[in-house]
RNA sequence: GCCCGGAUGGCGGAACUGGUAGACGCAAGGGACUUAAAAUCCCUCGGCCGUAUGGCUGUGAGAGUUCGAUUCUCUCUCCGGGCACCA
């Protein structure tokens, strides 16, 4: 017994993970002939060590991969890097040595943690998104669109952080400061560089409905994200001016509402709205100090809604009404045209400016049975109603006359149907060394000229030493010399680089073919493999990088590289990795080292438990005393396969029709837990249930084996073998060297998914269950082909029951089939 | 404020389309083995009452539908996530 006491997990580890490495059974290329399967795991940032998130994420990957192959997929499961990123330059700041450097020898470290914890990788597809070798085809793309018109340049105003002199994105300032150093954040005009995804909000939007393998929780942060709103896009002109308003409006039924218009400040018109005027200096003062108030705002709190009137007025199209056109600091620049008809009583903003500065309410949606006073009114009525003091309109239902209204405004020629979206152009500009460089070169003659394709990659200067410089680019004068393609004068090299996320966009493309040299894609490659089967990631990035990704392949697809709408068919999203309650964290102090891990249980074990202790969608809390239970039992399967190898070896048939008693108990079982384990994983990858199934099947074995009644070694052999291929995708080393163990000749990879005996799980004694007046009284043991009759009469007969229910006559029997008798008395 | 989730023993979590609530694991308690410990094995384990057969009660709270509700409907509380002046 002492040497089956414990498996040598570490021994056992090591020796399948250099056999892996050597024979390679998961590599596999696109001339196969089976069917395919993608299962892809959202790559790592490279930044030193995998953390409990990763293990928890690429073990569901790992198992839902070598299910799939079990299944005889030729699986694709690729695994690379997400390298460029601001880490790497502050690391390297700090040790005085290149991102580049640092990068590398993290993924390097880092491979080797992902290799020890077993998982089934085609490390031939490994890349890495700093690497030219990959950016080089990001830049390619990147000219593509850009001669599709997907790309342009536009000013706009940034948060800035001096300190450290790049953009910040809206989420990275913090109460007007940065987020990393703490600095105040400065309002920036600069040019940055575009990504159309608007263009694509229409499909981006419709294409949800095809994401059924999604959660409706994704989609629906997305389908809010994208936010289109259907309406009005009308004209209102300006009194003694030339110019016209355009003002967009979801709510056309309330324009006769409208008792004053408001303005973004940013809004172009005002300038000569205002100009010469005796209003011009109180304005701009106002202008001024909103802007700036915008600038500090935090994202937590609305300001109070102000406002200033410009001293103009325009004219409601509908009715010809005056109505004051005033500044006010809600009104944003970048929705709809940065002009808000404000109509006080149906729009809560609305309501509270006009209160604040005594502007004219004017009820004209009239809610059912009800007369809403403007002069009583303690909030906007947004509910839908009756038109009132509307004209030729009063009396329609509220819903149908928005559409009315449309239809007037465009036979009068002031308006039409209008759609806006939430969802804005992806500025990728970034003023960072360790990213990848945007391939465009300023010319003074030429204007903006794309670097040729034949002189790709535009290298990021410096990364091939240690040594090297990696101050951003903008400060690289001999990065930045360059000569125009076009005319052949003195140019400067663009030295924006792209937002990280371009290179997470279409990673899972390049991984059909990464080492493709003739072009971006390998199209041949991609249309084997895509879409994404099942992705596996983090919710966190729900929105961003998933939505990122849909937007690039309906781009590939438009410039003829793909052929799907989709990348990912299916998207499993993973909870969290918490201990105490809490995310782990340094700051915390509660995080939970693998490589501790894997040293002290092996990796199965710290797989195992991840696996079992919560459905992979929600939070997993981390309890160290559950790994140890998860090993414990990992013990007792070997302990187990070891004492029967006898039986293991036998090569006799297991005879289904003739067992009785303990072995066809066992057989049964050993079927059921096929059949319960291979519905967990299919339905929702619920592993914590298909584990718990076969730790019964073992906790079964153990007991009838250990009995007096014999049981054919067969059956044994079967429930054993059983046991061994369903754990196989959870804890691959242990499972192939008990395969090996029990004189299986071939490797598991080569095994087949195992199917189960329809006959065989039959159970053939129920219980049912009897309930007096819907309370459980008694049980019955029953032939399972029992009819409902004798059923009704044994229940009624039962010794039990006639007790509880006494004289009473019983009034109504209800029969489930299968499964009780309720007695109604 | 709006939109999504979620709430089940001491803990993580089970429960098929409404049909035995608490599978499996952890912790705890008791016992066996041992000089002892570790490991392993066996038993108990929602609460209350009872020596016990057993009874009552119990899935965040309250109502409802039903022969029967963790499951369906409504109201509310708490927790988590997303969006947040989007016209």
């Amino acid at each position: 017994m002492q040497i089956s006491d414990k498996y040598d997990f570490q021994a056992i580890e090591q020796k399948w993970q250099q056999r892996w490495e050597s024979e390679t059974p998961y590599r596999v290329d696109h001339n196969s002939a089976g069917e395919k399967y993608y299962v892809l795991e959202m790559f790592p940032y490279p930044s030193g060590r995998i953390h409990m998130g990763h293990v928890r994420n690429y073990s569901i990957g790992d198992v839902i991969a070598r299910y799939k192959r079990l299944q005889g997929y030729d699986v694709i499961h690729p695994m690379g890097w997400d390298a460029f990123g601001l880490p790497a330059e502050n690391a390297a700041m700090k040790r005085g040595i290149h991102p580049a450097a640092w990068t590398y020898d993290n993924i390097d470290y880092m491979r080797t943690q992902l290799k020890e914890l077993g998982l089934s990788y085609d490390w031939q597809r490994e890349l890495a998104t700093c690497n030219p070798k990959y950016y080089r085809w990001e830049q390619q793309l990147f000219l593509e669109m850009l001669e599709k018109g997907l790309i342009y340049r536009k000013e706009t105003t940034v948060n800035w952080c001096n300190d450290c002199q790049t953009v910040l994105a809206r989420e990275q300032v913090v109460d007007g400061l940065c987020w990393r150093c703490d600095q105040p954040v400065v309002p920036k005009t600069m040019y940055g560089w575009f990504f159309k995804i608007t263009d694509y909000a229409e499909e981006l939007l419709a294409d949800l409905d095809k994401l059924s393998g999604w959660p409706e929780k994704v989609v629906t942060m997305q389908r809010n994200w994208i936010g289109k709103s259907t309406g009005l896009a009308c004209d209102f002109q300006v009194e003694e001016m030339e110019e016209q308003i355009t003002i967009f409006t979801t709510r056309p039924d309330t324009i006769f509402g409208v008792t004053f218009m408001s303005l973004a400040a940013e809004h172009p018109l005002i300038p000569s709205l205002i100009q010469g005027s005796d209003r011009e200096q109180a304005v701009q003062e106002y202008i001024e100090a909103t802007l700036l108030e915008k600038q500090r705002a935090s994202a937590d709190k609305e300001p109070d809604k102000t406002g200033v009137f410009t001293g103009r007025y325009c004219i409601n199209p509908y009715n010809g009404e005056r109505v004051p056109i005033y500044v006010a600091n809600f009104v944003l620049m970048e929705y709809g045209t940065g002009a808000v008809m404000a109509v006080p009583a149906h729009d809560q903003r609305d309501f509270e400016f006009a209160r604040k500065y005594q502007l004219p309410v004017r009820v004209v949606i009239q809610p059912e049975g009800e007369q809403l006073d403007p002069a009583t009114m303690e909030e906007a009525f947004t509910q839908p109603g009756r038109l009132a003091n509307s004209g030729a309109f009063d009396g329609l239902d509220s819903i149908a006359a928005q559409q009315t209204l449309i239809v007037h405004a465009q036979e009068h020629g002031f308006g039409q149907p209008h759609i806006t979206f939430r969802l804005r152009d992806w500025g990728i500009s970034r003023q960072r060394y360790w990213g990848a460089p945007i391939p465009v070169i300023h010319c003074e003659e030429c204007g903006i000229v794309p670097v040729p394709v034949t002189e790709l990659p535009v290298v990021l200067p410096g990364a091939e030493h240690e040594s090297g410089v990696h101050t951003p680019l903008h400060q690289q004068e001999e990065f930045i010399a360059a000569s125009c393609p076009c005319c052949g004068r003195d140019a400067r090299r663009e030295t924006d680089t792209m937002d990280t996320f371009v290179e997470s966009s279409w990673y899972y493309v390049r991984y059909t073919n990464p080492q493709y040299t003739d072009g971006p894609i390998d199209k041949e490659a991609a249309n084997h493999w895509l879409g994404v089967d099942q992705y596996i990631g983090g919710v966190e990035h729900a929105i961003l990088h998933l939505l990122y990704s849909r937007f690039f392949t309906k781009v590939l697809r438009d410039l003829g590289y793909l052929q799907i709408d989709e990348p990912f068919v299916n998207l499993l999203t993973q909870g969290m990795v918490i201990k105490n309650g809490a995310k782990m964290s340094k700051s915390k102090g509660n995080v939970v080292d693998p490589d501790e891990l894997i040293k002290q249980f092996g990796a199965d074990t710290v797989r195992l438990f991840s696996l079992f202790a919560a459905p992979p969608e929600r939070d997993l809390e981390w309890n160290a005393q559950g790994v140890e239970g998860a090993s414990r039992f990992l013990n007792r399967v070997h302990r187990l396969v070891h004492q029967q190898l006898g039986c293991c070896t036998a090569s006799d048939p297991v005879e289904a029709e003739q067992l009785q008693g303990a072995a066809k108990q066992l057989h049964r079982k050993t079927h059921q837990t096929i059949q319960r384990v291979s519905e967990n994983i299919e339905s929702n990858f619920h592993f914590n249930t298909a584990i718990s199934g076969i730790m019964e099947l073992v906790n079964l074995t153990t007991t009838l084996v250990s009995a007096a009644e014999e049981i054919p070694p067969a059956v044994v052999r079967e429930a054993l073998e059983t046991v061994l291929v369903l754990l196989y995708p959870m804890v691959p080393h242990f499972s192939a060297e008990l395969w090996e163990a029990t004189g299986h000749g071939t490797t598991l990879d080569s095994a087949r998914w195992p199917s189960y005996d329809r006959e065989a799980v039959k159970e053939e004694q129920l219980t049912i269950v009897v309930q007096v007046n819907g309370k459980v009284r008694a049980k019955l043991e029953v032939a399972s082909d029992i009819e409902d009759e004798p059923l009704k009469e044994l229940a009624l007969a039962n010794e039990k029951v006639v007790n509880f229910l006494q004289e009473k006559q019983p009034k109504k029997v209800i029969v489930v089939k299968k499964k009780l008798v309720n007695i109604v008395a």
